[in-house]
Formats: structure tokens, sequence, C-alpha cells
RNA sequence: GCAGGGAUGGCAGAGUCUGGUCAAAUGCGCAAGGCUUAGGACCUUGUGCCUUAGGGCUGCGUGAGUUCAAAUCUCACUCCCUGCACCA
């Protein structure tokens, strides 16, 4: 379609408490992308939503109703609480918090579509979805284990960022392989590694641990008493038959499966419980025995082990023990039957692959990444007992988990949209008017007499939707690498034909404060409001965008982001300053010099490359050229002192232009005093014919002869007072010529050079008495100083 | 364990893909001069070492290599940071 509107979205945030200067970049880079399509005169659509899926918003409820005077470092303003009767409602009160803040930034946002997800309309369409992804075959159940507090029989989450409890830093639940062995007794030993038995291999067993025999599913197997209880705890099928001492004995004749060589056992001088506690150690003492330790060596050894059923596996925490706030020791559990999104089904990679040839990465690099991801990926848990969210459709009693309900949130915004503006209602929204809408399937008529939704509405919002995917970039944080872009990938790739799929994903890293990362306790926590009302809503922005590559960590500090501060207020007084010269009618200067010449062919330059630099999501280079560069030639221009009011109004109006993506309060105030309404802002056009490099090159080796006329200055000074030196330059051409006679003035005050004579080689008047013209060259004029 | 990012001058941070134009952008800091009653702001210049003419030397985490030429390419190493599934 040809008005097609430029899509684009950021991943919204989790209602989970205060903006931070984080959320800051992650929203401001896509604004600033918004803002540059927008003063390029084209439709954009840049909605936001909330992500309110999971237990956050209760948790927030709890702590306010056990603490009301917790509410405000949940982000809840004080005349917010008395809105907040059940968890929803925090939900609702951050967001309209979120959006106060989004506002008094300034960003594009199409606030018409904004939506939560655990909105009605919302559910609707993730019901859709699950059932599409069921129809594929792409749910999938099976047993699942994960750390539990049989105390509160309920689950752990060991998330070392959201817990003070130390044991659980970098825990996890892994999973050991369990290798029956042959020989006297059927001892079980554990593995991470099954490679290592291919070589030989040592059983390390704990002499402070009770040993048994039991029978699991049917099999005789020897492991500690703890591995007993712990397999019980993970639902499976054991039953202990009697104690048996390992201890001390040489005399035990226990073979590897593998190799079916005898294998040694020892005590370990560790205390540590783990697995069956009889660990398999391999001998790896030559590089040889390394080369086995891969992948596929293990494959192959499962493969055998499993054929003549001496494989098992059990799953425990990476680190023991971890206490629950409650007290009760973390056990792992087995829950059986749970429902799962299976990315690890073959056909689906093929086609989430697919997708990502055609998608275009920034930074590039994560594209070659987005392959092994999705190789690496296998099936999801996708539901969960507890928390706000979309009722699981094939099964009571669970509710949609909130990574896996954030995938297609891009389609929803359209039919968010119609809900909020009253076009449809909720109740109407079916899989048939999905199905059309997105889809293009079914009748409308049909769609229209069982959903009561007049066909003009409906025709609307297919062509809506139409207008707007695919999606043409979505804005998010690193830590979604691994996670949310590549399901939002096979999503896409699973509901959605081909042409509907997204073009393009741009990452962010994360921004650190004072060198660490940012937390209340360490008191480098700054949040969004603070920032705004310190330093000003453009010089955050200015801040953001130029403080560090999108693809490196951003050290926000309080000291540079004033220093921001105070060089856009120097900018806008400097601005002020020159519009208000460049409109006092007692100027002079309307002809056109070589030094305007060389300003409108800068102009020209940098609009053309930053053009270049936004159309590559380039944000930083953009900003530097746009802002600092390009003050930097008004400057060099104004200090030859041959200024022409047009030259400069154009220069200011068309500078002030590009920087509207970026500051546009300040863009937009001043270019007011210009005399430019708001509605008229529009991203500069390049006049190619502007542009000249060679007179470019010229005006550089100016400044070049400057730094050569200094240094030669500085030495000679050294050594002898400089009274009355002049300065005699030998140019190559006559541009060059002109143009350095042109320069005088500012040659001879920046250089500190009492006078200066310009010739040109092989002049016919030539003063030349150390024959210095022979070394001139072409932008390299030859010095000949006195004094 | 798997994967990714990084290490540049007093500081922050470009430059690395496409080797030379890099003693290294830009900003801050610092120094000198101008302006100012003063301070601030602003303007100019300087800010690795040496050098009586635009030159030389050293230098971009460490070590080695490729090349006429390396911050930039290759290999090894050290250190820092980040993500990894039921947390969003």
């Amino acid at each position: 379609m040809n008005d097609k509107s430029f899509y684009l979205v950021f991943a919204y945030p989790t209602t989970s408490g205060a903006l931070h200067v984080g959320h800051v970049r992650s929203y401001t880079l896509p604004d600033i992308i918004a803002k540059y399509h927008l003063s390029k005169g084209e439709n954009i659509f840049f909605p936001v939503g909330f992500h309110a899926t999971g237990s956050d918003a209760m948790k927030i409820f709890n702590a306010i109703k056990a603490d009301p005077d917790k509410a405000e470092s949940y982000g809840i303003p004080r005349d917010g609480i008395d809105k907040i009767n059940e968890p929803a409602d925090v939900v609702k009160v951050l967001a309209s918090s979120y959006i106060g803040l989004f506002r008094k930034a300034g960003f594009s946002l199409n606030y018409d579509a904004a939506i939560s997800t655990i909105d009605p309309a919302y559910s609707k369409v993730i019901e859709w979805q699950f059932r599409k992804l069921h129809e594929l075959g792409y749910l999938i159940q099976k047993d699942y284990q994960l750390p539990w507090c049989p105390n509160e029989n309920q689950p752990v989450h060991l998330d070392a960022s959201e817990s003070d409890i130390a044991s659980f830093k970098g825990n996890k639940v892994i999973k050991y392989d369990l290798v029956l062995f042959e020989g006297d007794l059927p001892l079980m030993g554990y593995t991470m590694d099954l490679s290592g038995l291919l070589g030989s291999i040592t059983l390390e067993i704990n002499p402070k641990e009770k040993y048994a025999e039991a029978v699991i599913d049917g099999k005789k197997v020897v492991i500690s008493e703890k591995a007993i209880g712990k397999l019980l705890n993970l639902d499976r099928d054991i039953k202990k038959i009697r104690d048996v001492a390992i201890g001390g004995t040489d005399s035990l004749k226990i073979l590897n499966p593998i190799t079916h060589e005898r294998v040694t056992i020892r005590e370990t001088p560790f205390e540590i419980a783990d697995g069956t506690d009889i660990k398999i150690i391999a001998d790896a003492k030559t590089e040889e025995s390394k080369k086995h330790h891969n992948a596929t060596a293990g494959d192959e050894v499962y493969k055998k082990l499993e054929a003549s059923n001496r494989i098992d596996t059990m799953q425990e925490l990476s680190a023991k023990p971890v206490y629950c706030r409650c007290g009760a020791e973390v056990i792992v559990k087995t829950i059986k039957n749970q429902w799962f999104i299976d990315y690890g089904n073959r056909d689906w990679k093929e086609s989430a692959k697919k997708l990502v040839d055609n998608i275009s990465t920034f930074p590039s690099g994560y594209k070659d990444e987005l392959y092994g991801i999705i190789d690496w990926l296998g099936p999801r848990p996708c539901v969960r007992r507890t928390g706000l969210g979309t009722k699981f459709p094939f099964e009571d009693g669970w509710i949609i988990e909130a990574l896996s309900d954030s995938n297609i949130y891009m389609a929803i915004y359209i039919i968010a949209e119609a809900v909020n503006s009253g076009k449809i209602h909720v109740n109407s929204i079916s899989d048939e008017l999905l199905d059309y809408v997105f889809l293009g399937k079914g009748e409308m008529n049909e769609v229209s007499s069982t959903t009561g939704i007049a066909t003009d509405t409906i025709k609307a919002l297919r062509d809506r939707f139409e207008s707007t995917y695919p999606l043409d970039v979505n804005f998010g944080g690193m830590e979604h690498k691994s996670v949310h872009f590549p399901f939002f990938i096979f999503n896409h790739a699973a509901i959605f034909p081909e042409k509907y799929w997204p073009r393009a994903i741009f990452l962010n890293w994360h921004v650190i404060s004072n060198g660490a990362k940012m937390s209340k306790h360490l008191g480098n926590y700054v949040s969004w409001n603070d920032a705004l009302n310190t330093y000003g809503t453009d010089a955050v922005r200015l801040y953001i965008a130029s403080g560090a590559e999108q693809w490196s960590i951003f050290n926000w500090s309080n000291q540079v982001a004033g220093e921001t501060k105070t060089r856009l207020v120097e900018f806008i007084n400097q601005t002020r300053r020159l519009i208000k010269l460049s409109t006092n009618s007692n100027s002079t200067g309307d002809n056109e010099t070589i030094f305007d010449q060389w300003l409108l062919s800068k102009l020209n330059s940098s609009i053309q490359s930053v053009t270049a630099y936004m159309d590559r999501y380039e944000i930083r280079p953009s900003i530097v050229e746009a802002f600092s560069d390009m003050t930097g030639h008004l400057s060099s221009y104004l200090s030859y002192n041959k200024i022409n009011n047009k030259t400069l109004k154009t220069f200011i109006e068309k500078h002030l232009a590009m920087l509207y993506p970026f500051i546009p309060n300040t863009s937009t105030e001043l270019l007011r005093d210009l005399g430019v309404d708001k509605a008229q802002i529009k991203w500069p056009s390049i006049e190619k014919e502007r542009i000249n490099k060679k007179l470019e090159n010229v005006f550089n080796s100016l400044d070049n002869t400057i730094k050569d006329l200094n240094s030669i200055r500085k030495i000679k000074n050294k050594y002898q007072e400089n009274e009355n030196n002049t300065c005699y330059l030998y140019v190559s051409t006559d541009e060059e010529k002109i143009i350095y006679e042109e320069a005088k003035e500012r040659l001879t005050k920046t250089a500190g050079i009492n006078e200066i004579v310009v010739f040109k080689v092989g002049d016919k008047d030539i003063y030349d008495p150390e024959n210095r013209a022979s070394r001139a060259k072409p932008f390299r004029p030859a010095i000949f100083m006195t004094g």
C-alpha cells in the first residue's frame, strides 16, 4: 500500500515500579526515529502499551496494603493510592503515571492506541493467538521441573536481581545425566558430561552419606538416601529396598557400561551432597581424551546407554542448600503435563530462520546471533498458576505467562485503537473478526453478522492493519536478545503470512549509573522524573542520544548530564543571538562570498550524511554531526567575519530542523523565533548542487595551515621575541589564493601573525628569499615567516 | 556450562567493518591570553615527550604475527561487563 505508515514500537514497560533513566534510553531512541520520519512528512504509527502480566502488580498491591508509605517507592504517586482497590488498579495508576512521563518527555506516541496486557481486548487477541498455535501443533505438554518451596507449596524465583537472598544469586535448576553401572552393585552415577565415559573414569562416593538400594521405574539402582528423597520430590516412581554400604571397599567390581573397563572407586574429600552422591569423574589426563569432551560424543554415549536402559536424569539446584524466605529448604519439583510452546519444533525453527533472512538488525551482528539462538531454543513453559494475565484457553486454572503473551502485541494495537475510540466493543472481538482483520480470512459479511460490527468498520480495521503492518522496527533492550525477540520472530513466522513479517529489530544496551548497576541501595538510582526535572527534556534527550553508541553500556553521570544541559543552554543563547543578527536589517551583505559557498556546501554535506545515518538508525553519529560538527562549521564561518544574513538564516533554519528529532522543544522554540511554525518543521532536503568538495578541501587546508603557522611561531617564540612577524604564504592554485586572501583576517588573528602576504607559485613579483615556494603543494601552502 | 559485548589520552567517548589522510573527532577538565569593576558567560590559543620552520620519538589492555605501513587485520593471553526459560 502506498499510504503505509512507518510503524515502530518499543518493548513496552512492565508496570513494576518507577521508570528510571534506563527506560529513557530505551524509549528516546525510538522516539528520535519516530520524529525523524514525522519530520520527513511520513505517517507514523508509534503506539505504547504496558506489560502487566505476572505477579508484579500483586506484589505491589500487597506491599502497599501492608504499608501505604511504600507507595512512592513503587512509583505510585500519593494521589494514586486511593484509587487502588485491587491489583489491576496498580497497573492503571502506574500506566497513567508512565503516560504522564512520556508526555512530559514529548514523545510522539499514539496515545489513543494504549493498552495493557490485562485489558480484556488484549486477552481476546492472545486467546486467538494461542488457538492458532494449538492448531499448528505448537502447544505441547510435558513434565517440568522447577524450584519449589514445599512449605508454601509454590514456585520459588531464584532471581538474583529481585532477591536479597545471597544463595539465590546465579542459582538455577540443572540437569544431571544418571548412568547405571555394571558389576557387583547397580551403582547409579551422575554427570553433566557423558562424553567422559568414553575414557577411563573414577567414581567418587561421599563417606558422610548413607546409600541404599532402590527400585526406580522397575529398575534396581544404588544411590544415596538423599537422592531417593530428591527423586521423590521430582514425582518419580521410586522405592527404597535396603541399606547398602559401599564405603571403604576395594573388592567391589564395577564396570563402565560404555568401555566395560573396571572403574576405581574413591571417597570424596568434599562434604557437599550432590546428584546421586556417586560422581562420575573422567580421568582427563591427556589432551587426547579432552577431544572426546564434546556434545556429539555425549549424544553417542547417551544413545548407547539408552539402548541398554542404563540412562536416567534428575534435576536439582546448582548450589545447595537454598532456603526460602519462609525458612524451608527449596526443592526441585516436577510439574506433570505442563503446557509448553514448542520452540524446539524443527519446521517452526526453519520458518523462523526464513523470517530472520529478511530482517535487518541494529547492530547488524545480532542477525547472525539469531540463527544460533533459534537453533538453541527448546520448548518453553507458557502458563503459570498465579498472577495477572490471560486465562489459558485449553485448561482451567492456568494463566498465560508474561513472555508468551507479548509477542504479537504490535497487531493488538490496531484492535486497541478501535476499542479505545469506541468503534468496536470488546465483547464483539471474535476469532472470525481477528482472522479477517489480521489474515484477510473469511467473508466480511459473515464476520459482520456474527460479531454485529458494521461492514465498513470491519473494512476500516482491515485497511488500518494493512496500512500499518508489517512492523518496520521493534526497539528493545539487550536483555530481550535471547528471549523476547526470538519469540516475537517465532510467533510472527507461525501466525502471519510472509508479507506481514517484521522488518527490523533495534537493540540498545543498558544504562548504568556512575559505573555501577543502578540501585536504590547504592544511591545511584536516577528516576526519569528527577532527570527531567533536573536537566530538562531536551538535555536528557541530547545526553542519551550522544552519550554512547547503542551497543555499549551507557554510563549515566549526573555531572555529564549537567554539562550537557549547560551546552544546550549555550547553544540556545548563541542561536538566539544569531537569529537576531540574521534578521537585523542593518547588517550588510547580500552578496554570496566564498565563505557563504563554503558554509552552504558544509550544510548540505551534513544534511546528506546525517540523512544517511538516520536511515541506518545510526543515532549517535547523527547527533554528533548534526549538533557538534555543524555548530563548529558555523563558528568557523563566523570567525571569518564576512557574515551574510541570508546564508546565516538558511543555515540556522535547516540546522534547527535537523535537530528537531533530537531536541524537539529547543528546535521548535528557536524556529518559532525565525517565524517557522511547528507544523512546518521539515527535515531539510539536500541541495546537491550546493556541495563543493573542492572548496571544502581548501577550507580544510586553511585549518591545517593555521596549525602549521602556530607550530612554527611557537618554536620561534621560544628563542626570540616576536615583534613584527610577517608571514608569506605560497599557494598552488588561483582558487586557494582567493580564499587565503579573503581569510587573512582570521589567519592573522588565530595564528598570532602581524601580517600575511599570499603569493601564488609562479607570481612575477613573488617575494621568496628562502625559496620556500618550491615546497608548496595543492591544499598545502608553503610558508616563510620573518621575525 | 552456553552465548554476547568491552578494554583508546586527566575524564567521558568516537575511530576498528573498508590498514596509511590518527598524537587520534567531540565534550568536559586544566593552562594562557582577550573581554569584564569582579565573578560567571563568551571569544582565541594551548594541553604525551623532544625540537630555533611545518620535523622526530613514544603511544590506543598484554604478548606474538601479517604488512612498505596496524588503535584498525590474525593468533594467544589477561581483566571487566551482560544475557540464558517459567523473572518481566
